[in-house]
DNA sequence: CAGTGGTCTAGACCACGAA
DNA sequence: TCGTGGTCTAGACCACTGT
């Protein structure tokens, strides 16, 4: 059943959970993991690939192969307030002019091509990025300013500009998946683990669209937490749709 | 910069686009394809694992690999109403008693040992398994009946019947995260993409934790969906939705 | 049984990083 | 320059599926 590479995996996850290497110590190179355990390179090179997903591993060409460091996972938390911004988490920001891609255009309801505005954060703990926001807000919605202040991972910025010229958000719908990360992103993230993908829209008091979010995490480094409030009544309310 | 494979990966990309083979087809052997390439076996193969890894291709030992069916995602949806669920999803369900993990036992803050009613609900489309929900109530807080009437593939017959019993959810908390799938998850899912996983925790209005439910999907075939509502102080109640 | 994918070997050469 | 990981080859054998 076991393949030889899982049963080598298993065994270096255990070497590493009982300390034979500590946290962000090199592991022997592959040519002598493969002699030591008897096997091709391959193989050890596939165990090593389960590590590396796992997050256990990682991996830098022409350098060698290190234990992870279990750092904390940053957090995205829907329910949020303004006081309480994450810490220790070190933020750039951009800010672009752009036109409305065609699944731009759809999440804002506006036509392909439209100008927007496009806030792209960008978070790091240390020297690992631990989360890309980027904002579109269209022009005919407002013409933001240059944020003043902390900025957040999350790009809530954006939402104090709009509160500020009289744009006021009433509901948001955030719509989140999984991933394996592109080739860029593995780049970025350091790490081919999963990425929580966060698909944000948000409306005001009348439906109209006034700002979409594209939110990415590293998946074994952040998580997201939604917080709900359920109306206690009677439940029989059908929604329309 | 791109390796042979992730060049043949990108080729078999567009050949299916294209719609050389139709959905649900059988590609070319991977030796023919190999030989089609001029590329070694092991290397087609390392392009054919970005596919699958992407959702594109399905391989099944013994029998060939195949074009994936882009079937739509199935969505959970946490502000979902109880009546109007008409999912096209085969669900079912298995009742056990255990007693508290550790884990378990953090997430209800009761001990670890403790006795527990676990409900595990298995929802496919066709033959595909699209969500597995466990959903933990000690017996302490509730012992339930077995649920009647349609089953939800999330499980909301356990909340139903903690109603029943005079036991009322004022709120949840739900913890989103990504990784890639168990040995077991693998072969349940048929799929290496990533999962999602949710963990939710429900209290009564005394902050009791009444509920906790394990909530696994398929990153390639669903997606979690959460639509909130800014609390504005001079509206009355939210009345739509 | 024949045909398929799953795994493995023992090398080879290239690309990258640090000294 | 040298040691590292990244990729590739051309086979081999095993495990699974369907006939």
């Amino acid at each position: 059943m076991a393949g030889r590479y899982q049963t080598i995996a298993e065994d270096l996850r255990q070497l590493i959970a009982a300390g034979n290497w500590r946290a962000g110590e090199q592991l022997p190179a592959e040519t002598e993991l493969a002699s030591l355990y008897r096997a091709s390179r391959p193989t050890l090179r596939s165990a090593l690939d389960l590590l590396q997903a796992e997050g256990l591993v990682e991996k830098f060409h022409g350098r060698g192969n290190f234990v992870r460091r279990p750092d904390d996972r940053t957090v995205y938390d829907s329910a949020r307030h303004t006081s309480d911004r994450p810490p220790a988490l070190r933020v750039k920001l951009e800010i672009r002019q752009a036109k409305a891609s065609a699944a731009l255009a759809s999440l804002l309801q506006i036509h392909a091509g439209a100008l927007l505005t496009e806030h792209e954060y960008v978070s790091l703990a240390g020297t690992s990025v631990r989360s890309v926001a980027r904002l579109y807000v269209p022009h005919k919605v407002a013409m933001l300013d240059c944020p003043e202040g902390p900025l957040s991972p999350w790009g809530d910025n954006v939402r104090d500009l709009l509160t500020a010229v009289g744009v006021h958000v009433a509901s948001s719908a955030e719509r989140i998946t999984s991933r394996l990360p592109s080739a860029e992103e593995r780049e970025l993230f350091r790490s081919p683990a999963p990425v929580l993908a966060v698909e944000r829209t948000s409306m005001d008091t009348t439906g109209q669209v006034v700002e979409a979010a594209l939110l990415l995490l590293p998946g074994d480094r952040a998580e997201v937490l939604f917080t709900t409030h359920t109306h206690v009544e009677s439940r029989g309310k059908p929604d329309d749709l």
